[in-house]
DNA sequence: TATAAATAGGATAAATTTGTCCGAAATAAG
DNA sequence: CTTATTTCGGACAAATTTATCCTATTTATA
C-alpha cells in the first residue's frame, strides 16, 4: 500500500506530534527508537518532511524536530504520503496503465475508484491530533 | 498498491480469459503484446499462477495458456492477488507492523481496517469473467 | 522417429528501494 | 571564540523487485 519510506514517515510524524504538544523537540535517534525504524534512513525521510512543511526542524544544539501546536489538527496524513510517495496512489490506474482516464479504462476501474475514493477521503479527513492523540492515549500503538 | 508483477498478472488472466471464452489458447507473446508488458518477465509471472491453479498451461506445439470457461464466473481477482503478492494486503498492518491486531493497533488500524475490508470484498467478488466481459465489450482496455 | 513449437526453469543483469556512513553547516551555551 | 550538539546532504552499500537470456522438457504433427 505504502512504501517503507511512507510508513516511518506517517509514525515518525505521529511520534513527533505527541511530543511537541508537550513542547518538546526530538531527534533521529529517539524517533527511530519509538517507531522501530533504521536510524539513518529515518532521518532522510525527516528531512524529505521538513522540505515539503509537514515537520519544522531547528538546527544546532537543543535543536530537533517539532510540529506547531496550533497546525496539528489541520496537517492530515494525506499531507504526508503525499511528501513521500507522492500522489500516485490517489491519481494512479490500479493496474498501472499510463493514466486512469474515464474514457479508456482499465477492466477494474469503477471498482478500484471507489476504493481509491474511500482511502483519499481518510488520509484527507485524519489529522495528525486525532492520531497522536489515540497514542498519547494508550489506545494505539507506533511499534509492537 | 499492487506490485508491478501483480498488475501484469491480473491483466494477463483477463486476457486469457477473453480468449478461452473462445477456446483460444495464448502464449506469453501474445498476452505481452496485448496488456504491453515485458515478455520473459510476463511468463515468470504466468508460471506462478500456474502453480497456484488459476490458469492452466498446456505445453508443446499448439499449447498456451488457458482457463476453463466452467470456471470463469468462479475465479476472482482475489486470486490472482494472493497468488502473486500474497495475504499481506488483507491481512498486513498499513503501517507496517509485525502483525496487524486490534488489541495492539496502530494509529491508523480502526480507518485503515474499513479501506481494507472493502479492497478485500471487491477482490472476492470480482470474477474474471466479468472483467473479460468489459474487454469484449469495449467498455474497458488492458492497455491504453 | 524426426521436427517444430511451446511452456518450464535456472542463471544473470538492471533498476529501484531501502539502508548506512561521514563530513559540512548551523546554533546554543560556556 | 570555542566547543558540543544537532540537522543537512552527498556518496555509498545492501536488498528487493523488475527484467532478460538461454537451455531443457514436453507435445502435436508429419
Ligand atoms: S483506469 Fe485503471 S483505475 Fe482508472
Ligand atoms: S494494526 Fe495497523 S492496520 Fe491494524
Amino acid at each position: 500500500m505504502f512504501s517503507k519510506a511512507c510508513e516511518y514517515g506517517i509514525k515518525a510524524a505521529i511520534f513527533i506530534a505527541t511530543q511537541s504538544y508537550e513542547g518538546k523537540r526530538v531527534g533521529p535517534k529517539a524517533i527511530a527508537k519509538e517507531i522501530d525504524s533504521p536510524q539513518a534512513f529515518t532521518a532522510k525521510i525527516l528531512q524529505a518532511l521538513v522540505k515539503e512543511g509537514v515537520v519544522t526542524s531547528v538546527k544546532g544544539a537543543y535543536g530537533g524536530f517539532e510540529i506547531d501546536r496550533g497546525l496539528l489538527s489541520q496537517i492530515k496524513l494525506a499531507a504526508v504520503v503525499n511528501a513521500i510517495d507522492g500522489d500516485h496512489i490517489y491519481k494512479g490506474c490500479g493496474l498501472g496503465l499510463h493514466t486512469c482516464d474515464a474514457n479508456q479504462p482499465c477492466p477494474v476501474h469503477n471498482k478500484f475508484e471507489v476504493i481509491r475514493n474511500d482511502l483519499k477521503n481518510m488520509l484527507e479527513q485524519t489529522s495528525l491530533e486525532e492520531l497522536a492523540l489515540g497514542v498519547k492515549s494508550g489506545a494505539a500503538f507506533l511499534r509492537v
